[in-house]
DNA sequence: GCCATAACCATACAGCCATACGGTTATGGA
DNA sequence: TCCATAACCGTATGGCTGTATGGTTATGGC
C-alpha cells in the first residue's frame, strides 16, 4: 500500500506476501473489508500507545511536557523512509474514508482519542505552571493536531517547502510559556479518566 | 466520487452521467487517468482563483487582510453540504496521490501556489502595519495552510469536535495583531510576480 | 463540392478481482 | 479413540473494468 496504493493490496497478494493460501485469509477475514479495517484500527491502536508510550517514559524521565509533545508529534512526521511509507498508508486509508464509513469512523475515534492525550497533557502543563491558567486546552488540543497533520499532508508532497518539526515547535512554545516548577516527574501526561 | 468515493467514478459511469458514449470520453482523454487527472487539476485552479477572486474583491472594499485570509480559509471548511462534498473529492484524490505521481505532483504544485498567496497576503500586511516587521511570512503561511488542511480533514470525520473558523480566526489573530494605517484599496493581495 | 478532421457511437475483449466452494490436515478436549 | 473445530489449501466463477477497434455523422476551410 505505501508504495503501489489502496487498490493494489488485493486478497491474492496479501496472502502471497504472507505466505498462506487465499483462503486462510478468508478464514480469518470474511470480507476484504474486514481484514483492511483490522489493518488500520491496529496500526493506529499501535500509533496511539505508541505516543502514550514515549510521553509517559519522558515524563519519567522529568521532561518538560512541551518537549515531550514536541517528540511525540515530530515522530508523526515523514521525516524518514519509515516514515514517509507509515503516512503514506495513512493517507491511502484516509482517502476511502470518503466511501468506508466504517473506517471513517475507526479514523475519526483515533483522532479523538489523541486529541483527547493532548489535551491532557496540556492540562497537566497548566498544573505545572508550563501552561497559563486562561489557555482552553481543548481548543489548544485541536489546533496542535490540526496543525501537526496538516504539516503531515503537506511534508509529504513537498517536503523542502516544510519546516515541520520547526513549526511544530512554534506552536508548542506559545501553548508552553511557563516554567514547571515541580520537575519531579510524579505526573503522568495522560492520567486514567476516572 | 463525493458519496461512492473514487472506485466508483468508471468510465461508463461518467459517460453515462455526462449524456453521452464511452467511446466520446475516450475521444477527449486518451486514458482514464488522463480524465481524473483534467478533472483534479481544473478543480484545483478553480479553487485558487475563488480565493484570489474574493481577496481582490474584498481588499477593493477596504477589507483588514486578515479578515479577507478568515473568509478564505473559511471557505474551504466543510461547513455546509457542497462544502462537504468537495472535501470529499478532494480527500478521495489526495489518498490517490500515493499511487499516483501526476495527481501528487498536481496537488503540490496547487498547494504551493495557495501558500504563495497567503505569503504575499502576510507581506502586504506588513506594508500596511497589520502584521509585525519581524514575522517570517513563508513560515507563517506555512502554519495557516497545514493548520487550516488540518482542521478540514478532521472537520470532516468529526464536525462537531472542530470550531473550525474560530480556530482560524485565532491563529489570523496571532499573525496580524497591528492596525492597517491606510485602509483605502489600493494593494493587492497577491500582487504580480515580477 | 471536397475532404481532412473532429465529434460521436456500440461493442468486443482480455484481464483482474473478491468471493464461494469443496476439500484436506492438524489439534485438543471428552 | 473420537470428533468437532480450527487451520489451511486450490480452483472456479461471475462480474466489472479500461481500452482497442471499426465504424458513422457533423463541420468548416478551400
Amino acid at each position: 500500500m505505501a508504495t503501489e496504493g489502496f487498490d493494489a493490496v488485493t486478497v491474492a497478494r496479501t496472502a502471497a506476501t504472507a505466505g498462506i493460501s487465499v483462503g486462510l485469509v478468508q478464514h480469518y477475514f470474511r470480507t476484504k473489508d474486514e481484514m483492511l479495517l483490522h489493518a488500520f484500527t491496529t496500526a493506529r491502536e499501535r500509533l496511539e500507545q505508541q505516543i502514550q508510550d514515549e510521553a509517559k517514559r519522558a515524563d519519567q524521565e522529568g521532561a518538560r511536557i512541551e518537549e515531550i509533545l514536541l517528540n511525540a508529534l515530530t515522530r508523526l512526521m515523514p521525516l524518514d523512509e519509515r516514515r514517509r511509507r507509515e503516512c503514506r498508508v495513512e493517507l491511502a486509508f484516509t482517502g476511502r474514508t470518503v466511501d468506508n464509513p466504517k473506517l471513517a469512523g475507526a479514523l475519526g475515534r483515533s483522532n479523538s482519542h489523541i486529541r483527547g492525550t493532548i489535551t491532557q497533557a496540556v492540562q497537566n502543563g497548566k498544573e505545572c505552571g508550563e501552561v497559563p491558567e486562561e489557555t482552553d486546552e481543548t481548543a489548544a488540543a485541536v489546533r496542535l493536531l490540526a496543525l501537526t497533520e496538516g504539516l503531515r499532508l503537506h511534508a509529504y508532497t513537498e517536503p523542502s517547502a516544510i519546516a515541520a518539526r520547526e513549526t511544530i515547535a512554534d506552536e508548542l512554545r506559545r501553548v508552553f510559556p511557563g516554567e514547571c516548577h515541580h520537575r519531579s516527574g510524579e505526573q503522568d501526561v495522560r492520567r486514567p479518566a476516572g
